[in-house]
RNA sequence: GCCGGUGUAGCUCAGUGGUAGAGCAGCUGUUUUGUAAACAGCAGGUCGUGGGUUCAAUUCCUAUCACCGGCUCCA
């Protein structure tokens, strides 16, 4: 019965194996390159372990761990490893599941008694890792039946629960009925989908990062478990470059530069999530609310302003006290009600929208409010400029008539990413965020309308976009945008969201050209999103080396020696007088320190001025990222920067 | 909120059961400097906060606040 294999290469070539052929007999046909790298084998889109038999027929491609399904074998197979090693160094621990997952895997487990990990763990953890890779265990598939499972997983009840199919687990869970286990040694063997790779001799190139604690199920009424997180990769050198990926992005931190940069500050006595804006970060962020009340002003868009504070009855109305009481901050009891602390403007914008009979005329009305709300975040989340409890959004609030709204979303779209390419973003991620079946409001009509208006939106943008399946608030369908920055990591910033609901709940209406009153559709729309988020964001993208029209201090003045103070003082107003934010060092140190202090503090351009400046009108010209200019004309050098601040550069002009 | 960690000068950090130290920054002098660190001196901290143990606590215990890494949550 048994007769040769054929099977066929992703070149469309066609191979001829022994019975019973495997990934790695075909590895080994290959060459030895093949036969000492190769993982896994995929055949017909079904991962084998490279021992498992290739079907006759099967189109076949051998994985190695340069590819990011090789690593992502690699990661799992670590994080057994992992398993491997905790569970022999300490008696009593049980594990759960451990799944690769970006840059590397991690694994949960639970320890007798509530013991948990520490650092010194990590270290007798990774150290026993190393001697287990070292001897090169095979991973063994096997197939057994629910009785054996049950056996071997005696004292592990949260394998047990995955045997049940209570809880899931992608890795691990039976699959079409089929129990499948890695066996390592006689001592450990996981419950396993695998592929694995052939033996622990493969792995290698990891590190423990940190320990954490993760809910079983990710559930927060459950076990808290003890997650152990490791990076991996298919060489030393991979490994090095990420921890250095890693480091760069920690230079980045917006908490660090924040500081660095004295742009602003958490001081505990205001308590947690509450910043203050320090001289420096306020005219950053004066110059981003400046140029933002510019566009919407040119985008006609109507100011207005509301207060911190309402009356529950207001939050009632627009139903936040049913939804999200918990994200609010407690009521405060007055003499005449009770009143909260705003968490959004729009029930408020709302009200402005409710005042007097509006005419169809009017719409689109779009109200523009750079309006301060309050959330209640849980005290574990909060997590610098990027999760805070105090911020100011720049919402807008559009009210529309039904017919207006693609069209409306359709310019929302052009004006949110015009405003953000300003800042120094040109890549973007658009999500469409549909119907949740379980949660909303409103005819599926007018929801099929919406989200077709959004999707028309995309699409006559020719923008490529996620559908994000019942992912929608409760009230409408939602665009929302992410920004990839310097170091290519996204982040979430702007949003269009429909909203049916508020105009029901403050029964908002318009009369029409028909005469009748109708019910205007809402767009709610933040562009930055939180201002103190965005700027978290700017801070990161750029590296705190802000582009010059942004920069809280743009020119620095030095003389050579202390005679030229004078002229640098001098050019300084000349700046000023210019529009620039500008001052003089005086020569009260060696130049060369001073220059060093200019630079720390990332400034775009450093002026030198001394005896042959004073003559001619000139100055030398020591740009950020660049090499110095010998006397250029102070006039030439205003023009320069005017150009480049009005073009919004992100860098600063060289030469 | 939950798990783990951290909190010492403005910043970065060392250190000890017997009331604390460095570098940078600051101030004062001296130096007068052509593109990333001149020299000297001075000053600066109730060691996050409250309680406890102790003859004695910054150090040990405990509570609390804040921050860091995750989990959960995020209108």
């Amino acid at each position: 019965m048994s007769s040769d294999v054929t099977i066929i290469l992703p070149d469309g070539s066609e191979k001829v194996i022994g019975p019973g052929g495997t990934g790695a007999d075909l590895a080994t046909q290959l060459g030895s390159r093949a036969a000492n790298d190769a993982l896994i084998a995929v055949a017909n889109g079904t991962q084998l372990d490279l021992n498992q038999p290739l079907p006759d027929g099967a189109s076949v491609s051998l994985v190695f761990p340069a590819s990011e399904e090789g690593l992502e074998v690699l990661r799992h197979s670590t994080a057994h490893v992992l398993a491997q090693a905790v569970l022999a160094l300490y008696p009593g621990a049980t594990f759960s599941i451990g799944p690769p997952i970006e840059d590397g895997f991690y694994y949960d487990f639970d320890l007798p008694d509530g013991q948990t990990f520490n650092d010194d763990d990590l270290e007798r953890i990774s150290a026993k890792m190393k001697e287990i890779v070292g001897r090169k265990q095979p991973f063994i598939r096997n197939e057994i039946q629910r009785e054996e499972a049950d056996q071997l997983f005696a004292d592990h009840p949260y394998k047990l629960e995955i045997l049940d199919g209570e809880a899931d687990d992608p890795t691990s869970s039976p699959q079409g009925g089929v129990i499948t286990t890695y066996r390592n040694t006689d001592e450990f063997v996981d419950l396993c989908r695998g592929p694995h790779v052939p033996d622990t001799g493969y792995l290698g190139h990891f590190k423990l990062m940190r320990v954490a604690g993760a809910y079983w199920r990710g559930d927060e009424t459950r076990q808290m478990l003890q997650r152990i997180y490791g990076t991996a990769w298919s060489s030393k050198k991979e490994l090095k470059a990420h921890l250095e990926r890693l480091e760069e992005a920690a230079k980045r931190d917006h908490r660090k530069l924040a500081t660095e940069l004295d742009l602003l500050s958490f001081p505990t006595e205001l308590g947690g999530g509450l910043a203050v804006w320090h001289p420096k970060g306020a005219t950053v962020r004066k110059i981003m609310e400046d140029y933002s009340r510019q566009r919407h002003e040119e985008g006609g868009y109507e100011f207005v302003y509301t207060p911190h504070l309402a009356n529950e009855r207001l939050f009632q109305t627009s139903g936040h006290l049913d939804f999200y009481a918990d994200g609010m901050y407690p009521p405060m009891e007055m003499d005449n009600g009770t009143y909260y602390l705003k968490p959004m403007n729009c029930p408020m914008h709302c009200l402005i929208f409710a005042h007097g009979q509006r005419s169809y005329k009017e719409l689109p009305l779009r109200l523009f409010e750079l309006g301060t709300v309050y959330r209640y975040e849980r005290s574990g989340t909060l997590h610098g400029l990027m999760r805070i409890r105090g911020f100011t959004q720049d919402d807008s609030h559009l009210y529309v008539a039904p017919d207006q709204l693609a069209d409306e979303i359709a310019s929302l779209l052009d004006f949110v990413l015009s405003v953000l390419r300003a800042f120094g973003f040109d890549e973007f991620t658009f999500n469409l965020s549909t119907k949740n079946p379980e949660k909303y409001v409103g005819s599926d009509d007018i929801w099929d309308e919406a989200t077709d208006a959004l999707r028309e939106a995309l699409d006559r943008h020719g923008l490529e976009y996620v559908v994000k399946d019942a992912d929608a608030a409760f009230y409408g369908p939602k665009i929302d945008i992410d920004v990839k920055d310097a170091i290519g990591r996204s982040w979430q910033l702007s949003t269009i969201q429909c909203d049916f609901n508020l105009p029901e709940r403050f029964d908002l209406h318009y009369v029409a050209a028909d005469g009748e009153r109708h019910r205007p559709i809402m767009l709610h729309r933040a562009l930055f999103g939180s201002i103190e988020r965005f700027f978290g964001v700017l801070i990161e993208h750029y590296g705190g080396a802000f582009p010059t029209w942004l920069s809280p201090m743009q020119v620095q003045v030095l003389g050579v020696r202390a005679d030229h103070d004078t002229f640098a003082s001098q050019v300084v107003e000349r700046l000023k007088a210019q529009g620039f934010r500008a001052e003089m060092v005086e020569a009260d140190n060696p130049l060369g320190s001073r220059i060093r202090r200019g630079k720390l503090e990332k400034l775009p351009y450093i002026l030198v001025v001394g005896d042959t400046d004073v003559e001619n009108d000139t100055a030398g010209v020591n740009p950020r990222g660049g090499e110095v200019e010998r006397d250029v004309p102070i006039s030439e050098f205003i023009e320069r920067v005017k150009s480049e601040v009005e073009a919004k550069e992100t860098t600063p002009r060289v030469g």
